[in-house]
DNA sequence: AGGGTATATCGTATTATTGCAATATAATAA
DNA sequence: TTATTATATTGCAATAATACGATATACCCT
């Protein structure tokens, strides 16, 4: 096999793991990390910063944009990518909500 | 070709995707949020919740472990499982500092 | 129109992940 | 000791993810 099995899991469970997948891998991060310094910024500088192919690199994005984690508008023959407000608030929150749920450390001493 | 260039990015970028993997599939959360509940579990009650494999199970929580997010201790025939508290802090502050990077929506009105 | 530039997509090779049956290991119970 | 129970490991099949060259697409400029 080698499928996820969606449907055994909640929607939020679900929708964890999807968003966990826009931090899963280094070069996603450093492009998240660039969109956030930048605050706006376009391919072309992500291939310069990071040692990755052109392809690779739109391929990353276009994985972050599935996500909703970053949107690109049309600049002329750029692009111009930067973080979608809206859902890293809404991915802050979902994790937030689940690291919280570990109450003070000193209550789970279990083993 | 199909291999993560981990010299490329910087320590932190790789230490958040590492810890982003053990939220990147959605029966790794149900097994933290079932551990969150329990406040300790064993790898049994975890094949009842879910639906999988006692092999599959396991190997989950073999990934959790290397990750650091859970440990477990031996309890006669059975291992019981809970989140390391203090590894899941250190991952939280991890992602909060990522996370707060982003100030206001309000500036960040770029496209 | 034609050339240059920026990004996306396709095709493909390679490695990683997921899942499970079968088997191994280890502790307990009889 | 032998059987039982709980978990780990192995081996394997199938799908997913990573990476990149080649090519397509789309916009700008002359």
């Amino acid at each position: 096999m080698g499928v996820t099995k969606t449907d055994l899991f909640s929607k939020v469970q679900n929708n964890i793991a999807v968003a966990a997948k826009a931090f899963a891998h280094p070069a996603r991060v450093a492009i998240i990390e660039h969109l956030l310094r930048a605050n706006a910024c376009i391919n072309g500088d992500l291939v310069q910063e990071l040692g990755l192919a052109q392809a690779t690199i739109s391929q990353h994005l276009r994985e972050l944009k599935d996500i909703g984690i970053i949107q690109g508008t049309i600049d002329g023959v750029r692009v111009s990518y930067c973080i979608n407000p809206v859902r890293w608030a809404e991915i802050k929150n979902q994790f937030n909500q689940l690291f919280d749920q570990l109450e003070s450390p000193n209550t789970n001493d279990c083993c």
